[in-house]
DNA sequence: GATTTGTATGAATAAATAACTATATAACCA
DNA sequence: TGGTTATATAGTTATTTATTCATACAAATC
């Protein structure tokens, strides 16, 4: 079911020249928000399936308040999805671009 | 010359699952080098060609020290080249899967 | 040496925000 | 109604950092 990204390095560089300027914006903002270490766990342990907010509390070692704010940012910014059941919450991955951009760049960081 | 790059979705996420620690402190610094607008502007610019510190801030609506200052933070983290050639000091993009990164995103922000 | 040009850096300020504590809401059950 | 569980939110603190202003450095020219 893998879907399949192909990128054309020359292509990428004039289409990043012609970005506007609201569009900048945007990917600085979305940068941001990738840019917390305790962001990267929660969207790490989402990659294997969708979680409850106490899942991601057990697995990552932060406080329920903290993890819940920051699911609340991301599901504000459109990278989660929220699902509710009962008392619990379900969280997933909403935007798989992100993803891939974290694949990507832990490649060049080695 | 364009170099291609291909990712697979499934391939990604089981990467991602598996990343340690340390590797996912450091995406998430390269991120944060990504996160401000005025870095994406100064990368917008290089994505054309190298070019000296006062040809970017004449480019983009910045102040010389901010430009600079902005410079020797991504030099420092490997993300643009310096070459000193006389008085002036030209930059340069030094990885690309920085510029992939930008692209995938920007897709998604639409 | 003195001056000019291009770039870097130090100090200060202001703004953003991650994390914590405590509390609130909301859904379920007895 | 009262109690329990899961999640969300408000207020606070501490840290980080982008920007500005002023100045320092470095290389070229006179």
């Amino acid at each position: 079911m893998g879907q399949n990204i192909i990128i054309d390095e020359e292509e990428v560089k004039k289409w990043n020249l012609k970005m506007p300027e609201e569009m900048l914006t945007a990917v600085a903002n979305r940068f941001k928000l990738l840019s917390e270490p305790m962001r990267l766990r929660i969207l790490r342990t989402l990659c294997e399936r969708e979680r409850t907010v106490q899942e991601i509390v057990n697995q990552i070692n932060a406080s329920q308040a903290n993890v819940s704010k920051h699911l609340a940012l991301m599901h504000d910014n459109g990278i989660v999805n929220r699902r509710k059941e009962g008392l619990k919450c379900y969280y997933s991955i909403a935007d798989d671009s992100i993803i891939f951009a974290c694949y990507l760049i832990s490649k060049s960081v080695v």
